[in-house]
DNA sequence: GCAAATATTGTTATAGTATTGCGTTAGAGC
DNA sequence: GCTCTAACGCAATACTATAACAATATTTGC
């Protein structure tokens, strides 16, 4: 497991775009799916940044780009993108963001959102598994999909104290 | 801080409301402000259920008790009673429940959501922190609000076995 | 290559969640 | 009573997400 990190100003979101469209085709080849050229380009949009982008902001940034896309259709293709586990979302902000850090089945996730610039920083934090896996047993609860997330300042953001 | 637990089917929740409803007149009191006639409806359609509901879900209670209510007016009781730590958001159901739990500041909390019957059991959890913290630092993240929410099934909900 | 089966996207409409702006009512303190 | 402010009413609207059904494109078996 990383330690999680938020990427530097100077940091190259090209090879993060690059590394996650591999791994996209990979992803969806092993299953039987296609990349298509409307996943591709939502994936661009997501993982082209580390900030968690609405449905809408989506549809948006397409739209300024020439491509006219339905609501339902770049809902379709997250809810796919999500299957797949390339992209999370992030609960408190009806947001999605992609998934840079190939942590495999590892979980849970924590997400730290910066409120300021809305970059997420993601990390895989077993050692917290333990601990919900006690309070579960003790409430006698079956525990299902747990969502971690702390919003907050990024470095870059404290700094420039606003 | 207690050990979570979900109440049982024999559990009395018309004393949960009263004591709800007297932290409320104190915590009320105590800021200055009033528990006003809708902030009392709202809060008994939470507290007199450990279940979270959506805001149009109350809307609609209120609505079959003759009492018509805004959307808008809803969502400012809510806030209000967010404010003064009586009820939480549960954001990845986008829905709120009454805190039973009166934990101090005890944080962080976490809720374990049955997603059959909906119940939300609450637990403070501050050993959980001492590792969020240590991420938050590993990332040089200034961390905030914290939301850790488990959906899964209870054990009442378990044992009916759908 | 062609047909059938499946996967993906398009189109239109609508459901569900939340907020803005402005005017009115109603307690609290004087 | 008068004033100040908290709280609420009302209408409109923004934001988030899904339903139902049609059309298109890709794969598979032949």
């Amino acid at each position: 497991m990383a330690k999680p990190k938020f990427p530097t100003p100077d940091h190259d979101h090209g090879a993060c775009l690059d590394r996650s469209l591999d791994r996209a085709r990979i992803a969806y080849r092993e299953r039987g799916a296609r990349l298509t050229d409307l996943r591709e380009s939502v994936l661009r949009e997501l993982a082209g940044s580390h900030k968690a982008l609405g449905a809408y902001d989506i549809i948006q940034q397409l739209g300024a780009q020439g491509r006219h896309v339905a609501p339902i259709s770049v809902y379709r293709v997250l809810d796919s993108l999500l299957d797949v586990g390339l992209i999370h979302r992030i609960e408190s902000q009806s947001a999605y963001v992609a998934c840079h850090s190939a942590h495999g089945n590892a979980r849970p996730v924590l997400f730290m959102v910066c409120k300021e610039c809305g970059t997420v920083a993601e990390s895989s934090a077993p050692e917290l598994q333990v601990t919900l896996d006690r309070l579960a047993g003790d409430a006698r609860f079956s525990p299902g999909d747990t969502v971690i997330e702390v919003t907050g300042l990024c470095e870059h953001c404290t700094s420039h104290a606003d």
